[in-house]
DNA sequence: AGTTGAAAATACCAAGCGGTATGTTTAGAT
DNA sequence: ATCTAAACATACCGCTTGGTATTTTCAACT
């Protein structure tokens, strides 16, 4: 009973949205572009969709998934917390690169929030995807601090949902300054640095992170000092 | 050659502007609504202002020009400046409460970046007034660092501007994540302890931090409703 | 007293909005 | 071959949007 490639109009949809999305803002991004830019009519749209919320929350989720990927690649245990938390500073740095090809922004935030920290009183639908999207980054982040913790690379005994709460809201943060300013190179200069402070990394491992990378597969195993 | 109350009138379509897309967002708050709630017709409006856009970026002006008074008294030399960050913080709090009166909001974030953060490429007037505005802040934060510095307050030898950088982006995402969570106890909790963090204070000075935040927390407790 | 011009009100516009109603195409079950 | 229903297309709806054109009000200056 299937006709056409109904699985691929949707997925077109969903990712058509939440690329205009993402770039501009949910108010202002109209189901008539959405529909233009994805190559689908709007009977489509709706046959699909009953709501543009609904295709929010929906194209929220998706991209999640694929998010999702990147950071289980990131966080196998075949990497070091600390190069793990390399890794994540510089999918965070590739994540703008990529979405911004083509367009005339160096930085467009983070896809969750920059829709839903603006959403009105009466859009609850978009609040509570970004919730529910905030939620499972924030699993990760708990994970690589209480690993950075037990490996003994973080000064003082931090609590560990705190920290990653505030790592969060510092990277938001972050990324909305490098939206506004239009520069990714603002992001770059105060990422690494912010994230350090806020996580406590333990001074000796400040100096060389951005090589840590190369040398992460060699002493994996548990040396933990990469200097 | 005056007539009526001109003053009083941009006045009042400045501040009802700033009120309403602080509240929700500069794409979805309309002209009619703004001059609705002003009491005010569009034929007033149009007189004062050429553009929508226009209007936005006297209502940051403005705004700041309010925001400043406090901030002067804040920093006043009669104040240590522990006392000063102390106040500050309070203050950040104090800003949204007061925002948020008779809404279903718990939290607002900051009124030039939450607009700023989310207008598109094509907003550039948005976008620069959230500069401008964010170059204004910044100087207060700088000096405020460098006072407490001064006074030996902070570990190791931060880079001053960076710092006060990296402080913004943290409130922002903060403030931004408080929104979204529509829960001003989820600020409280991490305002102060990120702060501290990313400033480097000693240790020493962090005592009263914990009792401070238990006590704000014990007060408002139970109103963290999303919608 | 009368003129002037800023301030404000009214009516209006094309364009776009989210959403709907209804028609058409097409793949699979019978 | 026929029928069905999912998948899509077309046209349209009432409403709102930012912005304009025109008219009316009224304080201040001559």
């Amino acid at each position: 009973m299937t006709m056409r490639n109904a699985a691929e109009t949707r997925d077109r949809l969903l990712e058509t949205a939440m690329r205009l999305i993402w770039q501009s803002n949910y108010s202002s991004v109209g189901v008539n572009e959405i529909c233009k830019q994805a190559g689908v009519t709007k009977g489509a749209f709706y046959h699909h969709f009953e709501t543009k919320a609904d295709l929010y929350v929906a194209a929220s989720r998706h991209h999640w998934e694929m998010m999702k990927r990147e950071l289980d690649e990131i966080f196998s245990p075949s990497n070091t917390p600390l190069a793990q938390l390399e890794e994540l500073i510089q999918l965070i740095i590739r994540n703008q690169e990529e979405e911004c090809v083509g367009l005339d922004l160096e930085v467009v935030g983070c896809p969750f929030f920059t829709s839903g920290g603006q959403a009105g009183a009466g859009e609850v639908k978009i609040r509570m995807a970004a919730c529910e999207m905030d939620d499972h980054v924030q699993q990760y982040s708990i994970a690589l601090i209480r690993n950075l913790k037990a490996e003994g690379a973080l000064e003082g005994d931090p609590e560990i949902r705190q920290v990653a709460r505030l790592i969060h809201h510092f990277v938001q943060g972050l990324l909305m300054f490098g939206r506004v300013v239009n520069s990714l190179d603002a992001v770059r200069a105060d990422l690494r640095v912010g994230i350090y402070r806020l996580i406590g990394l333990k001074r000796e491992h400040w100096a060389r992170a951005s090589e840590l990378d190369a040398s992460a597969a060699n002493d994996a195993a548990g040396s933990s000092k990469v200097a």
